[in-house]
DNA sequence: GCTCGACTTCAAGCGTCCTTGAAGTAGCAG
DNA sequence: CTGCTACTTCAAGGACGCTTGAAGTCGAGC
């Protein structure tokens, strides 16, 4: 074991994070984490910190920015892991992101499936091109796939 | 109708392909989307451009780089619709990514189910803390949630 | 043939998320 | 106490995907 205390080293929670320590101190720089300081200015940190690392990277996966992050988890306890109570709105709005997330994969894969037998990509013939469900997912106005175009006049492909 | 030819200036495109003009040039550098040019030098887009646009946009969103996207594209035809046989690997390529992407977020999404009611986020209590599908979903070593760590030696959390 | 908006190029800038490098210090093993 | 690695700060750089601005040209309508 590399040293005492039960606080961590900037290598140790870059270690166990699986981040890179440069990556770290930006964090701490941004406010996603704390530290304190050893007499001779080392950052040491609380393994609480592993929590709040955890929680920025599943964040990040969710689709949230690192100053979201910094938000939410400002919300939370710095040192103790948040109850039901905290936790469950975060929670449940991440789902929510989530489940988006999943209906939009979802689509996308089903207009694919369509698509692998059809020699697909040609206008007017494929779900990847005609709106029909795109439109009723995305708001109004005509749209194909991931963004709006008329559903071609009338010429050839 | 602004000009006669059934070739779209960058304007057009743009405007049917819901991409700005700078993008849209910014793609043609990369050799996303190519143009011809008229005597006096601007572009003139056919419009199987949008077909490669919509293309680009669909494997953004399954996650692609422009670059990786090229790649793809470099192995379609360039003016025609692709054939059953031309796109049937990329759309099975692109299923299984997406496939991915989804496994992955129900994954999380279960995980933070089960924190709901758990005043989570808690260490060695909490499944987005430990391991097991996880582990299994990202290969070697013990992981848990987005990142590596050990399953917390001694201390409390 | 003029006008005016849409186009052109080129260079620089931007937001996000970090990494890299230089120059120097801390802290633990021996 | 030496020595070596891991640490420190600060500034710059870098990848990705574009956008913005300046300065100038094209081209369709009147």
């Amino acid at each position: 074991m590399p040293h005492a205390a039960d606080r961590l080293t900037i290598g140790e929670l870059a270690g166990r994070s699986g981040l890179a320590t440069s990556a770290l101190r930006y964090y701490e720089e941004l406010g996603l984490i704390t530290s304190e300081r050893t007499a001779g200015g080392q950052r040491r940190y609380h393994r609480s910190m592993l929590r709040r690392l955890a929680f920025v990277r599943a964040a990040q996966r969710v689709g949230l920015s690192l100053e979201e992050a910094r938000h939410t988890l400002a919300r939370l306890p710095t040192e103790r892991a948040p109850n039901a109570t905290q936790w469950a709105p975060v929670a449940r709005a991440w789902q929510q992101r989530i489940d988006e997330q999943i209906a939009e994969l979802e689509l996308l894969r089903r207009k694919l499936s369509g698509c692998v037998g059809c020699g697909c990509l040609s206008l007017k013939k494929c779900a990847l091109y005609n709106p029909d469900d795109t439109a009723a997912t995305h708001g109004p106005g005509a749209r194909w796939l991931l963004g709006d175009t008329p559903p071609e006049p009338p010429g050839r492909d």
